[in-house]
DNA sequence: TAGCAAACTGTACCATTGGTATGGTAAACG
DNA sequence: CGTTTACCATACCAATGGTACAGTTTGCTA
């Protein structure tokens, strides 16, 4: 027999921790399924299995909690785009064949969580707006701008060695595809067409081809 | 001196119709600005000069306003889009050519908009979704499938002069559009770039000119 | 093992907001 | 002149976000 083990979920985290994790888990869940404003705290702590007062212990307001949502949202996001397009460039020695690899992986995974995708946080978040203190417009902008350096980066990279077509901005084509995953996700949602966003990055991809490459699938 | 003139605005609205209209216009900009349900209707009708009832006799709930709104926007933005291609076209005999003036004349429209540019009613609805009922779902994907078929049309009219690159789906071309604009929206906002979002349609003519013509700018 | 901080519970309370009910009234209109 | 339209006034209700504060349990640490 262990020494009693508590319900703090494994890996050293400590009961509150493990507490604030499940808040946020849950919290997500609801969020991305009915929007933040039609997600009640009172639901949450239901879900939580605490009292109001053990949710206000965790996070000073709504917006606190918003906050960590974003947080945690940019952090999971980054670690699967990461794991992603460096597959894509463990798999090719040329950069730009890499990012058509990581392009298609990706577009792959959209395509694979058929009913409901996560959703974009960012996106569930970009017309609350207002309400949201400048901090959390902050980690929102931290985030758009992270994928457009990520994107960046690499189409600078893929550029020196194929040079692109003239009138094509690479910082503009490393913000369409955040843009595209963004419009996509809203599309997808508003027509109930899960494989409508897969299709943008895939689309995406043979435009990335044609300024590379002049040749399209 | 004229018999009297009540508050109807012009051209014969009823006094119902102008106090309808009132409010729609004070809501849409409230919506646009800080989002729809941060948007109060104890804010609207102090805006407006009525009382609850007043607001209420127009409409059954806030999500009956939604609806209106929708509705509104929709009509506004087709009339826009119709006017705004259709002088691409009156400027060229060539569907393409004329297709790329329209989407000229679509960025700097979006341009002019400067700060805060009207949003998108679609995106603002989105993520609200479950809130409402099907009626405003339908509506919102409607407009998606307005958007969709309009260009569509004009992209098949261009592929029987100007065969495009194979792998290009048209279908999915037309909603990458509608796509970019929405997620062009977002990231406007969210970096508070007022041009990025013209830049992204300016990034799109080029991929239909790459898919129809093989060239760039 | 005592003690202290962290992590809560429980209860009570408050303002805002969306919404309902109901009765009355001024204006437009046929 | 009477009916319909377009409201106003008042009162009320439930859900929700949030505050206040006192008490209790849990777990680490000295």
């Amino acid at each position: 027999m262990n020494a009693p083990m508590t319900l703090t979920s494994r890996k050293g985290m400590t009961r509150g921790e493990a507490t604030r994790d499940r808040i946020l888990e849950i919290a997500e869940a609801s969020v991305l399924a009915k929007g933040f404003s039609n997600t009640s705290i009172d639901e949450i702590i239901a879900a939580a299995e605490i009292t109001k007062s053990g949710f206000f212990y965790h996070f000073r307001d709504k917006t606190d909690l918003a906050k960590a949502l974003l947080e945690r949202f940019i952090h999971d996001d980054n670690a699967k785009l990461d794991a992603i397009f460096a597959r894509g460039r463990d798999l090719s020695d040329d950069p730009l064949h890499g990012f058509l690899i990581g392009l298609k992986l990706f577009a792959e995974m959209m395509a694979e969580l058929e009913t409901a995708h996560p959703g974009c946080m960012v996106a569930a978040v970009a017309y609350h707006d207002k309400q949201f203190n400048t901090e959390v417009r902050g980690l929102n902008a931290t985030a758009v701008l992270g994928w457009r350096s990520r994107f960046l980066a690499t189409l600078e990279e893929i550029a020196e060695r194929y040079p692109p077509r003239a009138g094509v901005n690479l910082s503009h084509l490393a913000d369409m595809l955040s843009a595209l995953a963004d419009g996509g996700i809203i599309l997808s949602r508003v027509l109930d067409q899960p494989r409508l966003l897969s299709e943008q990055i895939l689309l995406y991809r043979t435009f990335v081809r044609l300024v590379f490459l002049g040749a399209g699938d």
